[in-house]
DNA sequence: GATTAAAAATGTAATGAGTACAAAACTGTA
DNA sequence: TACAGTTTTGTACTCATTACATTTTTAATC
């Protein structure tokens, strides 16, 4: 499905900017925030307003075109994959990761409800050390050696 | 354990400032953000900063005391339960719920690597809407009808 | 094509949680 | 008391995000 066919089945009028948001989510699974984005998108638009940006990043996110992660406390990141599943955050570069979901909620016949509260969203996510930076460590310790 | 004795055992100096907070913590089972830890306490030390209570929540959350939970991306909460469990977030009351853990990992006997990942932290959390909320709508359907 | 109302985008100013930093206060020790 | 290290405090600052008024675009109707 294309990023425009995605927004009109979610009753979104697809205009240049909210494609633009919109493929940059779709082709960059990298989690960006909306500067990244934002920063990435002025060379095509230069008349983009960083304004839109997050008005357009609200509007998916209401829609359920995108998923906002709050993982990181500085600021907000952005998955244009609204799947199930967890993320991996490192600590030391801040790469988000996507990760499988290990929980046993929600079941996925109907909306859940556990202890009385009305489930609309699951969040799961690991905090620690990626793979990446592990492996930068290894050599420094290599070559120290 | 009083708030004193596990601060001793973290080698955290137990300044009045340091157990107020971490008092506060444990008592106040609601996952507070620094600002409502602040107003709570300026009465008892009028004195306190409030970079004093930023200052401490950092040393306790870098000393396993506390838990840094960045479900609301408006501010960042605080739990002094460090137990591994899950949370429930209403997005219209913006309460924060206990909820029990219900994911695959961490194992319990060491720590653990997912592919590749050093896995230091595990969150989990829900969003949707809490009991009290649903419970009030139906009050007011009751009396439309 | 002109008119018009609604929707969308823009730019600027404001908000406010959190932080940097330097000075002041406190602590324990000699 | 003097001193060094630690902790606290207050002020100023940062910067992600939002509020809001204005401008532009879109699409429907004449």
């Amino acid at each position: 499905m294309t990023a425009r066919e995605k927004l009109l089945e979610c009753g979104i009028s697809p205009s240049v900017q909210r494609l633009a948001v919109l493929d940059y989510l779709l082709n960059h699974r990298t989690h960006p925030t909306a500067d990244e984005i934002y920063l990435a998108l002025c060379d095509d638009i230069p008349t983009l307003s960083k304004t839109t940006v997050y008005n357009t990043l609200k509007l998916f996110v209401d829609n359920g075109v995108a998923l906002m992660l709050t993982i990181n406390e500085r600021n907000v990141h952005f998955d244009g994959d609204v799947s199930l599943h967890a993320h991996f955050y490192c600590k030391r570069c801040s790469r988000l990761y996507d990760m499988p979901y290990s929980g046993k909620y929600p079941s996925k016949s109907r909306m859940q409800t556990i202890e009385g509260h009305t489930v609309e969203e699951v969040h799961q996510y690991y905090k620690g050390i990626c793979r990446c930076c592990l492996q930068q460590d290894k050599k420094k310790n290599e070559i120290k050696q």
